[in-house]
DNA sequence: ATAATTCCTCCAGTGACTAGAGCTTCAAGA
DNA sequence: TCTTGAAGCTCTAGTCACTGGAGGAATTAT
């Protein structure tokens, strides 16, 4: 039997965001102490760890909440599960494309500016004159 | 003379994002018509349509606020303007480091999956258990 | 003159936490 | 057994950059 902090240790998941994950429905409610404290078992374990892994690869929560209800009916054919993945990856390379071509812009901006005073900052101009830049965005 | 609304098509930044953008200090409170409209000039498209670049870029709104005070004193070394855009690029290559592995990871999980049950889903494996991952993460 | 559109202010909601107030329970040492 | 300090509890509010709606006033078009 685990108390909140814990679990919180082992997992690497702060106290709040554990009691936060149970009010939105990610963790069941945990067993109470006498003194109305929460107490966990590897069960709970398991469940925070799955969560933190999936947070940490940038899933949401409703798409979390969807992955555990499918882990709950290994019978079912898991396209389901394929799907939810498939489709964060393609978000995925939409930001990284978005943020290379900042990233681009940003290095393009910097380069072109000599580091004298802010009448001639190329940074200022760029950004109050859009015609100066290359991309569309 | 322009109305919010032909400000915000002028721009394409929509109305409550003008009045937000007002009321947090990014644009002069407007003149008011005699009914207590909003009236904007040129100089108020231009700010505008530079807090939208800067916008665009990624900036936050404090870094903002710093590059309009900034761009208002044209005598000034412009390093302050070069640093802002600097840390911005550093943090944009940060996130795109970060988001290239999760790409990779994503990119590993769902190509393990053989598409049959939830069972033996590797995407719900994956999740459940952090040693199948390869980059730590 | 009337109708349709746009404007106003104020308040609440978004996502995924995070922090604090004020109180109760637990665990360890004296 | 008593005490004390840490950790737990609930509830509320704040973060960031907007976005949307209610309810009412002003403006514009017909």
């Amino acid at each position: 039997m685990l108390s909140i902090g814990d679990l919180s240790k082992r997992t690497g998941v702060k106290v709040p965001t554990i009691r936060y994950y149970e009010q939105m429905g990610l963790i069941e409610a945990a067993e109470r102490s006498e003194g109305n404290q929460r107490r966990y078992e590897r069960h709970d374990l398991e469940r925070l760890a799955f969560i933190r892994h999936a947070r940490d690869l940038g899933l949401d929560i409703p798409a979390i909440r969807e992955l555990i209800a499918l882990s709950q009916h290994p019978d079912l054919p898991c396209v389901n599960a394929d799907r939810i993945a498939a489709d964060h990856l393609v978000a995925v390379r939409e930001k990284i494309e978005k943020l290379k071509k900042l990233e681009h812009e940003l290095e393009r901006i910097i380069s072109h500016c000599d580091g004298h005073s802010i009448e001639d900052c190329y940074v200022i101009r760029a950004l109050s004159d859009h015609g100066l830049c290359e991309g569309e965005h």
